[in-house]
DNA sequence: GTCTATATCTTGATAGAC
DNA sequence: GTCTATCAAGATATAGAC
């Protein structure tokens, strides 16, 4: 999976590095974890990072932006399509991320969010990957709003604060060491969504 | 005004410490942030960081948090109090926000959140200061709606939607350089305070 | 209280043996 | 491709002259 072709006889080293370093980017932040951290944690020699990342820090971290960006937009996919009731499926899905987030012990439930503050004013590479990828969740979830009925501009706006609100009340939720913010925003969200199916 | 007596006589270094703290904290992150930079953007010398703040850069991160967070409560009281129409001083916030926001070149207009996000796993002193500038936040909005006819805890629950709202709309906009996120958090942002005068 | 010099540690990154 | 040793530069923090 880590190229083209895949023997399977790969124990993909680079994988296990992605993985550790999303892991420690959303608990420690971009400038907050060490190259040296990431690969104990990936359990591969130091020097591996550099063999499959010659572009160092900054290549790392704009795979692990990019492909968790992915994953998670199969993922918030999955979780509302099943959904015909495009209130109820925001609702629910606010709850679900209220869940995760103790789950996480209060680590960021966004693997993006706090690297995305950090880069967005020093490093205009993985600014542009936050950006693309926070704009492929907005496409997405325009998308399932506009298959209920809500205009295409008017989807990808309710998309759009929808979003924010998710990851504001991740913040809030964060610093108070409390599910509240998010079950609280989650019923903003439904009313957000409820007015754009009402035409405003 | 560092102290309890202020003859007058004092250049103040410590405040203008305190305010290089706060500007490089919202552009850089805290961990990103080098004490040296703080001394030199200060026109301070090195040691007087450590005069004024004898615990280190934990110590000023959690003055940067308390302070601004104070001064930005006086801030949205002054901003939001004058209107009486609890919806309409709602949607004007977010675009004079949405202006801050171009004006500051997509730096963080709130000057808490990069360093809420960094700390709010790694740093529990740090991760308090945050919560408890939140939450003052939280209590003043509340406050303002309550007096529009909110009930208290409907309030309450409508301030925290909001400022979740604005401090992920902040997210979106500095990750695409655009105001458009906020400007559109704003109508979504008078929308939930508009149900919940209607009560729900 | 101001300021410089420095100690100590950690960072990102590289070289080179295997 | 794997792994170790090491570099130069950065960090936080301290000591001590003035």
């Amino acid at each position: 999976m880590s190229k083209g072709k895949d023997t399977g006889t790969t124990p993909d080293t680079k994988q296990r590095i992605v993985t550790a370093g999303t892991e420690l980017f959303r608990r420690r932040g971009y400038t907050g974890t060490g190259m040296k951290q990431i690969a104990e944690a990936a359990g591969a020699p130091f020097g591996s990072i550099y063999h499959f990342f010659p572009g160092g820090k900054a290549q790392l971290g704009e795979e692990v932006i990019r492909t968790s960006g992915a994953v998670y937009l199969g993922l918030v996919a999955a979780l509302m399509e099943p959904y015909e009731d495009r209130v109820a499926a925001t609702g629910d899905a606010f709850a679900a991320a209220a869940d995760t987030l103790s789950e996480l012990d209060f680590a960021d439930p966004c693997p993006i969010a706090t690297v995305a503050m950090e880069v967005a004013s020093t490093n205009e590479t993985l600014r542009q990957a936050t950006s693309d990828v926070f704009d492929s969740w907005i496409d997405g979830l325009a998308a399932y709003y506009a298959g209920g009925g809500i205009p295409q501009t008017a989807a990808r706006e309710t998309a759009s604060s929808v979003i924010a609100l998710l990851e504001g009340a991740f913040m809030l939720g964060r610093a108070a060491r409390s599910t509240a913010p998010v079950l609280t925003a989650g019923k903003a969200a439904a009313a957000v969504v409820r007015a754009a199916l009402a035409g405003e």
